[in-house]
Order: structure tokens, then C-alpha cells, then sequence
RNA sequence: GCUGCCCUAGCUCAGUGGUAGAGCACCUCCUUGGUAAGGAGGAGGUCUUGGGUUCAAGCCCCAAGGGCAGCUCCA
């Protein structure tokens, strides 16, 4: 016998050998029909694994993420033999479930092309109808070896080599498809029911490395109900709607041209909320004593190789080419060894090392804090430009703070509280931060890192918010306090960044005066709260779907007129709004007012005014919010004085 | 950068080898309409670019550019 202590701390005697199923059903016949695997000292193992000495089990449940997992990967093997049966000669690699679903990578013939996913699909249905019994074998490795080389599968021999010496290997069966696997699965195919679809497939390359073979992933997802399926389809359904890309057009925020790839150009009413974030900004830099400084965007090579990031980030930067004088097209030639050479700036760390070493520093201006709205260019690789999300040409709320050692702490809390304080107001609540540590490669002394790791710490701590460590993913030059936010869609975000650095300023040979009279080398730290300020607005539009807050919409009114004869008198309103600094238009056209709601709604503009024949005359307006709808005719002062509320609510 | 897919009017998309289409947007006219689509007419395209195959190419082939997805990279 052996002895099973439940989660309530019930203990329950079982005959040696006997399954979690058995307990699952000794609870209940219910519990027996929802459970998917069980957790065996906190092990997950399959339903049927045999209980072979006392444990703890615990019975895992369809509506838990951890049988959500066990369903997706079972799942995965069921679309793994789909494709070795409408693929003969594929080979598989790995198929894990990852946070949305679960994909298979496989080695076929000839490339995958979206038409397949659905015959694929289909005979998935077919493996879920026949039923099939999925059992665990275990082989013994050179078993094991032996049967992937019979069956083709040279990444599979791979996988088994590399698999520890104490490991046990476990295969799973169903029907006539095999595979490596550790589990658990479900106990039939029977069992996956018909919630599932494949999404899409693309290339990866086996293990990561782009030196190896190129492998199909096929991605799919995988639920225990149709309709938690159909609201996951919703949800990627919204999250296209809300696509900035999409939105960035329809809204005329934004456009992108083959002239110069991967780099916004902005139109008058993106201009407009991008000049807000950094008007916001500036409040803040404000009250937290930062100064503002403006620097060059073309610097000398020299400035590079002596920062590293020659070394270390050429492929990213972009160098210049001067004009031939001598010919008459412009062809760009290298410039010549006895000219300067000169690279685009991929960040204003040093150029703002430059300033810092303009005169001698005392410790009495520290700390200093210099923030720069420069644009910087870097030169992303062509797969991994997305929208705004990653771009080319870019600038930040960045600033750097050079302080003295026993400054970080405060420094840290100052950032730290100024970051929070500025996502509340962009309706970020959901913030996780996350504390990075000395990695294996680093420079810098033991006793700086530890000083500079218990800074951080002990900034977050003072502040009482919490946070997590991620040992070993600090910088080579120092250790970092990352931001990330939980968006309106449930996507996270890294936008902030507080890092700081000891490898700079030796490379600058940066120093203060210290009261001592010795002079010291400073600490830098590089810090952004919005990050990219083209990334943020991406996030802030899909945030909103497109629908931002007054205080930072270009468009707030629109007065809509509701034939000819109030034309004037809807353009007076507008004007009037506009002098009182409100931004306000005219919609006069000669349409009906409920062609000018609609299309006023769908620009996302918050408020809309009505002008007809009662307003013009009794020189009121009639109000309809976006969301809250009619509000009645009211005077304009009035509505000034919502519209002044909204806008100093941030709301 | 790699792999796959895509590129036809401002936008969304039809168009499988025989001289280019729709809806919306745009312009003009009619209508003067009270809170999410009134009506009619018109204009707009070297079918991304360059080669090739063919009597004939938007359509087939090759290459380049741009985009999308994934991988990878990220001082």
C-alpha cells in the first residue's frame, strides 16, 4: 500500500500501483471526468503514472493553466502525426506549448504554405475521432537511438544524445504515430476534443542557430471549450483592429515610404501627440531638476571606438558617404583616409560624455542629469522592423544621470517613483519591475557591482513596491532596474529602463573633484521611462484603440453643423474654442448630421458639438460624447469649463 | 540577415495567358437633412521595379525593392 496526502491534508491508502485516476475517481466522478494530469510531489506526470511510494498528489483540472498546457501539448503530437502522415519521410523536432497555444517544429520536403495548416487540421479531426489510446513506454537510450534512426529522425538522435545520462527516456504512443517525449498527455486523443486551430507557419531554425537547418513551425492553439477557443480568436481579432499600423492610417497619424524603410514619418496630427508626450516629459524633467540638452546626430568615428560601440555595435550604425565633387551624379564615395569619418548616432551616451568632460566637475553639481529628445538611428536588421514598435530612426526620453556611488540609491528612487507617476497617467496600473544582475561577462570591480546591486535593491525596497530578480541579466557594464506594463489587451510592455553604468565613464575618462580633493570617477546612469517615444505611441494607440485621452488627442471638437444656413455659426465655435486653446474643426460639409457623427465617432473624436437652428440662435451647443453619448445643449462656456476638466484630469 | 507568404485606384480587395473591376474615400450636382452611412453623376491605375518566356503577361519564370509572419540579434 502506499499512503496519498491530498492538497486538504487528507490522507488516503491506495494499493501500490494504482493512478491518480483512481484517486481522482474515489473523490468523485466528476473530478475523475475533469482531470487532466496529476502533480506527484509536484511533479506533473500522466493520470495513469503508477503511485509507487507515499506521496503528495495533487489532481490537475481542465480549468487550470497547468491542464491547459498537458491538452496543447498532447494536442502537438496529435498535429505532429497529421504531418507525418500527409508528409511521409518528415522528421520532427521539438513541439512545446508556449504562452498562446503550442507549435510543432518539423523538417518536411517542401516549404508549408498556409493552404496546408488546414489539411492538416482535417486530419487532426480524424486522429480526435479515431479515438486513439496514447500509452507511455520508457527505452532504454541506445533503444532509443536505435528507433530514431530507424524512423528517419536525425533530430530527434540529437535531442536523445544530449539528454543527461540519469534521464528516463519515455516515448508515447497512439495509433501509428511514436514520438520522444517527456509528457504527460492526456490518456486518449478522444479526449482533445475539436477546440482547436492551427495559425500559421513559419520558418525557425533548429535549436535557434541560424547556421543550422531551417525547420516549418507550425503554430497552433488548443482549448478544453469551443467558446474559450472563440474568445481567444476575438481577442487576436481585437488586437488587429487595434493594430496601430491600421490605426496610425485611418487616423492620418502616420505613414511609412519604401524611401526610407522602417522610419516613420509623421503627419500633422502625430506630430501633434508626439510633441505632447515630449511637452509631458519636460514637466516632469521639470520638478525632478533634469536639463535638457541638444546634441549632434553625425559624430566622428572616433567617438565610436572610444565609447565601443564601434567594437561592438557597427552592424547597427548607419556611416556617412560624401558626394563626389568631381562628377556630375552624386554617386557617394568612402570619404578619402585623410577625411574624417563619421557615424549616424545610435544613442547620446557620448555626446553626452562629451559635455560632461567639457570642464572640470565638482562633487558639488553632482548629480547631473542631462536629458536629450535627439533623434538617433540605428540600423535594424530587416526582419525585425514592425511598425512603430521597432524602427530605425527614433528618439527617446532618454537621459543620463552621473552621480557619485552613494547617490545611486537616491537617483534609483527618483527615476523609480517618476516612472511609476508617469504610467498612472497613461493608464498603465499594471507595472512589473524587474532587477537585473551581475552577469558571467562583466567589467567592473566585485565591490563596485555588489555596492551598485544593493543600490538598487535597496532603492526598491525603501520605496516598498515589488519586484523580481533576474540573476545574471544585468548589462556587461552594470546592473538595471527594468519597466514592463501590462496593456488594455493584457500584452506586456518593456518601456523603462534605469541602468547604470561603470564601463562609460572610465572609456571617457570622466571625473569630479571629490571634497576630499581626489578626484573620482562618476557612476552613469542611462535611464528612459517611455523608452522609444515611437514605440510608446505605438503601444499608447493600441492601448487606447486610438482613442486617447483628451490631454493628448489632436482632434478634442468637432462642431458639426446641421445644414448651410449654421455653417457660420459652427465655424465661430470651432474658432472660439481654438482661441481658448482647445483643438477644435469645423465639419460643415454639406452632409447629414448623422453622416458627421458617424465619421466624427469613428476619427475617434472625443466630442462632438451640434449647431442647428436652436443653437445658432439661442447661442448655445448641443454636446455628444464619443462614449457617453447625447448630453444636451448647454452654453459653450460650459462646455469649456468640461472640456478644461478633462483636459487637466488627464482623463 | 534567413525562410515562407504578399504587392492591382488613396484604402480594402476581385480579377488562372487575349487591351483592367467593385465597395469605401475623392470631385461635381441634387437634396437643407437633428445625434453612427440620403441620392445621382464624374474623375482616378506605365497592375512595385527590371529582365525573361510567349503571337499575346496583372496572371508564367528570374532578380531587385517594399511589406507581413516567424526565427535570430540587440551596448
Amino acid at each position: 500500500m502506499v499512503s496519498i496526502t491530498l492538497p486538504d491534508g487528507a490522507v488516503r491508502a491506495l494499493a501500490r500501483g494504482a493512478s491518480g485516476l483512481d484517486v481522482a475517481a474515489a473523490i468523485g466522478a466528476r473530478l475523475a471526468r475533469d482531470a487532466v494530469a496529476v502533480l506527484i510531489d509536484g511533479k506533473l506526470c500522466d493520470l495513469r503514472a503508477p503511485l509507487e511510494r507515499d506521496a503528495a498528489l495533487r489532481i490537475v483540472t481542465r480549468g487550470e493553466e497547468a491542464g491547459l498546457e498537458v491538452l496543447r501539448h498532447s494536442m502537438a503530437h496529435a498535429m505532429a502525426q497529421a504531418v507525418m502522415r500527409l508528409f511521409p519521410g518528415a522528421s520532427l523536432a521539438i513541439g512545446p506549448t508556449i504562452a498562446d497555444g503550442f507549435y510543432y517544429d518539423v523538417a518536411v520536403a517542401r516549404p508549408l504554405v498556409p493552404d496546408d495548416l488546414g489539411a492538416i487540421e482535417r486530419e487532426m479531426a480524424e486522429i480526435v475521432k479515431a479515438d486513439l489510446a496514447i500509452e507511455r513506454f520508457p527505452l532504454a537510450r541506445a533503444d532509443a537511438l536505435a528507433w530514431a534512426r530507424a524512423g528517419g529522425q536525425g533530430i530527434k538522435c540529437e535531442i536523445i544524445e544530449d539528454l543527461p545520462p540519469e534521464a528516463q527516456i519515455s516515448f508515447y504512443r497512439q495509433g501509428d504515430f511514436t514520438d520522444l517525449c517527456a509528457g504527460p498527455h492526456v490518456q486518449r486523443t478522444g479526449q482533445l476534443g475539436s477546440a482547436f486551430k492551427l495559425m500559421k507557419v513559419a520558418g525557425a531554425y533548429w535549436r535557434g542557430d541560424e547556421k543550422r537547418e531551417q525547420l516549418q513551425r507550425i503554430y497552433g492553439t488548443a482549448f478544453f471549450r469551443a467558446e474559450d477557443l472563440a474568445e481567444h480568436l476575438r481577442l487576436l481579432a481585437e488586437a488587429e483592429r487595434r493594430d496601430h499600423r491600421r490605426l496610425g492610417r485611418e487616423l492620418d497619424l502616420f505613414s511609412f515610404h519604401p524611401e526610407a524603410p522602417a522610419m516613420p514619418f509623421f503627419h500633422p496630427r502625430g506630430a501633434f501627440i508626439y510633441n505632447q508626450l515630449i511637452d509631458y516629459v519636460r514637466g516632469l524633467y521639470k520638478v525632478r531638476r533634469y536639463s535638457e540638452v541638444v546634441t549632434p546626430q553625425i559624430l566622428d568615428v572616433g567617438l565610436w571606438r572610444q565609447s565601443g560601440h564601434y567594437d561592438n555595435y557597427r552592424e547597427n550604425m548607419f556611416f556617412t558617404a560624401f558626394a563626389s565633387a568631381d562628377k556630375d551624379e552624386a554617386a557617394p564615395r568612402a570619404p578619402a583616409s585623410s577625411e574624417r569619418q563619421s557615424a549616424v548616432k545610435p544613442m547620446n551616451c557620448p555626446t553626452h560624455c562629451l559635455i560632461y568632460r567639457s570642464r572640470k566637475r565638482s562633487y558639488r553639481e553632482l548629480p547631473l542629469r542631462f536629458a536629450d529628445f535627439g533623434r538617433i538611428h540605428r540600423h535594424e536588421r530587416s526582419g525585425v522592423t514592425a511598425g512603430l514598435f521597432r524602427v530605425r530612426s527614433f528618439s527617446q526620453d532618454d537621459a543620463h544621470i552621473f552621480c557619485m556611488p552613494e547617490q545611486i540609491e537616491a537617483e534609483v528612487i527618483g527615476v523609480t517613483e517618476m516612472i511609476l507617476e508617469c504610467y498612472r497617467v497613461f493608464g498603465f496600473d499594471d507595472v512589473r519591475i524587474v532587477l537585473s544582475t551581475r552577469p558571467d561577462k562583466s567589467i567592473g570591480s566585485d565591490e563596485i557591482w555588489a555596492k551598485a546591486e544593493a543600490a538598487l535593491e535597496a532603492a526598491l525596497r525603501r520605496m516598498g513596491v515589488a519586484y523580481q530578480v533576474a540573476p545574471g541579466e544585468g548589462a556587461f557594464y552594470g546592473p538595471k532596474i527594468d519597466f514592463v506594463v501590462k496593456d488594455a489587451l493584457k500584452r506586456e510592455w518593456q518601456l523603462g529602463t534605469c541602468q547604470l553604468d561603470f564601463s562609460m565613464p572610465e572609456r571617457f575618462g570622466l571625473k569630479y573633484t571629490a571634497s576630499s580633493g581626489v578626484e573620482e570617477t562618476p557612476v552613469m546612469v542611462h535611464r528612459a521611462m517611455l523608452g522609444s517615444l515611437e514605440r510608446f505611441l505605438g503601444v499608447l494607440i493600441e492601448h487606447t484603440g486610438g482613442a486617447l485621452p483628451l490631454w493628448l488627442a489632436p482632434v478634442q471638437v468637432r462642431v458639426l453643423s446641421i445644414s448651410g444656413d449654421h455653417a457660420r455659426r459652427a465655424e465661430e465655435v470651432a474658432a472660439a474654442l481654438g482661441q481658448a486653446g482647445f483643438r477644435a474643426e469645423a465639419d460643415v460639409r454639406n452632409e447629414k448630421i448623422g453622416l458627421k457623427v458617424r465619421e466624427a465617432s469613428l476619427a475617434k473624436v472625443r466630442y462632438q458639438l451640434i449647431i442647428g437652428a436652436r443653437e445658432a440662435e439661442r447661442g448655445t451647443v448641443s454636446v455628444r460624447d464619443r462614449v457617453a453619448g447625447d448630453l444636451g445643449e448647454m452654453d459653450l462656456e460650459r462646455f469649456q469649463v468640461l472640456l478644461q476638466t478633462g483636459v487637466a484630469e488627464k482623463s
